[in-house]
DNA sequence: ATGGTGACTCGCG
DNA sequence: GCGCGAGCCACCA
């Protein structure tokens, strides 16, 4: 079974689930792995990844962390020094439409999310 | 073990 | 639509 220290891992699995152009939320990712109230430790994962540099399993280069926003569409890392425009950028050039605000349309880019089996595979850590 | 810290969310005003 | 407060969770000192 999955156990708490697999939460990080399980969190970027998902994430590298998601397609180039689409967006899901901290919230989302959350509920799919079964844990609905742990949304901001969703947050704490990404933000934890590293460089590429790093040499870790996961690192922002393998992770597209840029395709997770918040419940309301909108990139939740405004107030960064550089990411906030970095994160809107790429997004932009994978076909997201975001806008000065950093807001988008969840009804046009939102990922439908994983299907039960896919599920599976992460929870018990085959993923 | 205890307390502080977020790339969150929801409900109000 | 926006700001605030409170709830919730995994991590790290």
């Amino acid at each position: 079974m999955s156990t708490s220290s697999n939460f990080y891992v399980q969190v970027y699995q998902v994430t590298q689930r998601i397609p180039v152009g689409k967006v899901t939320s901290y919230g989302r990712i959350a509920q799919m792995l079964g844990r609905p109230h742990a949304v901001r430790a969703v947050g704490y994962a990404l933000s934890a990844l590293k460089d590429a540099e790093s040499g870790a399993a996961y690192t922002s280069a393998t992770v597209p962390w840029q395709r997770v926003v918040n419940s309301q569409g909108r990139i939740s890392i405004v107030n960064r020094e550089h990411t906030a425009v970095d994160q809107a950028h790429i997004l932009r050039e994978e076909g997201v439409a975001v806008d000065e605000n950093g807001r988008m349309d969840l009804n046009s880019y939102l990922w439908e999310g994983l299907h039960l089996v896919e599920l599976d595979d992460i929870l018990r850590g085959d993923g």
